[in-house]
DNA sequence: GAATTAATTGAACGTTCGTTTTATTAATGC
DNA sequence: GCATTAATAAAACGAACGTTCAATTAATTC
């Protein structure tokens, strides 16, 4: 056999693109082969080195555009407002929005580094790089205009997002939390752990006590 | 050849742990080989089966013994007072020195789960999910003692854990903080995190303010 | 409807993998 | 010093890996 009737070179391709995501994600990169992942598209694995040449070449491809979105996201959600406070909300809101929509993507572009060449891991480095920048830059000017209270800006970058990011972890969508819960409540820790003075504003409080979750 | 002069088990074993530790935080369970890891104790492959039946036993072996250490050295360290704030603050004291000591070792443990068996799997969150127990029940106490403030115990205990853990990401001994700086800051931000009430007495506050450290 | 291009199969290639088996030598016990 | 046990090497196993190549068929173009 060979054409099958009714291939088509771009639904293919983004057959082979979800299938990945998600199947690294389960498996990680090194242990889903080229077969496993050609069986979940329906094709043999000969077929995918017509839309990516190499293993390595999807990984990348996976991550770069999960990356891009990420600060695609980002640019669209930034507020024209100054005020740090309203746009450290709008940073957490985007960030935890954006990864919980893409889990699976987020966990291959967090997991899998480590098997990307140097020249890739250096671009996607890079562009997560600018991401973090631009949650320092609000740090920075809110601690400058005494509006948080902030030891160190680097670190808590750092802790913020990773506190953040570790939402998709645990978060299972149509569990305990709904996903506009789980965003108050990081939002009102985001708040607190900066120090903010002014208790933001427009943004609704969480409703659920302690004693409501105790386990998780 | 066969048994080399002055070999001992003992020490091979241990040399075997270490260097699988170190091997496996670096290029992944999955991509490291049997006979990487025997170069790198400096014996041929075979001799690994002396100590490990499989692959995978050599995992589950190390991560075992990594959540154990955890649990023995928060038991060595929990303090005998009730006072939430204290507990909190000998929390998140263990947690960091205990992994920022063992970066590699936290690595593997926290990236290789989804090698094991499901069997291994299981007894390996039953120690996590053991460890993270002690976190909630001292947020839980002092939600209800007035002291925290809290909107979720078992949300908030996943972020912090996150946050916390997240240090060996980025840290590396020796550049721009001391362990000790990290500690201080991370355990300010914890409380502010949690709202802590009383700002905790017997803990120095940070020295580091924000226009000291913006670039990480 | 013939020629061309797009999409895929099936078989094969050389490599590497985890693991097993057998033989061999060093250390230990008596 | 002889027998036994501990620790390793060397070679081999079949299976699976990423990838390539030639052949074949479907869709498209003119």
């Amino acid at each position: 056999m060979a054409r099958t009737t009714g291939s088509d070179g771009e639904k293919t391709e983004a057959a082979v693109r979800e299938a990945a995501v998600s199947l690294i994600a389960r498996l990680g990169y090194e242990a889903m082969s080229m077969r496993q992942l050609a069986a979940k598209v329906g094709v043999q694995a000969a077929a995918l080195y017509r839309y990516f040449p190499t293993k390595e070449d999807l990984l990348f491809t996976l991550m770069r555009e999960h990356m891009e979105g990420l600060l695609k996201a980002w640019d669209r959600t930034r507020p024209a407002s100054d005020d740090p406070a309203a746009r450290l909300a709008a940073y957490v809101e985007n960030h935890i929005a954006f990864h919980i929509a893409r889990r699976h993507a987020t966990h291959v572009s967090n997991m899998e580094l480590r098997s990307l060449s140097p020249e890739r891991l250096t671009r996607i480095l890079k562009l997560r790089t600018a991401y973090e920048k631009e949650l320092r830059a609000i740090l920075r000017d809110g601690a400058e205009a005494g509006i948080f209270e902030i030891d160190d800006v680097g670190l808590t970058a750092m802790a913020l997002i990773q506190m953040m990011t570790g939402v998709i972890v645990w978060f299972r969508p149509g569990e305990r939390l709904s996903i506009a819960e789980v965003t108050t409540t990081y939002l009102s820790m985001t708040m607190r752990l900066v120090g903010a003075k002014i208790d933001t504003f427009s943004v609704a409080r969480p409703v659920r006590r302690a004693r409501d979750a105790v386990a998780l």
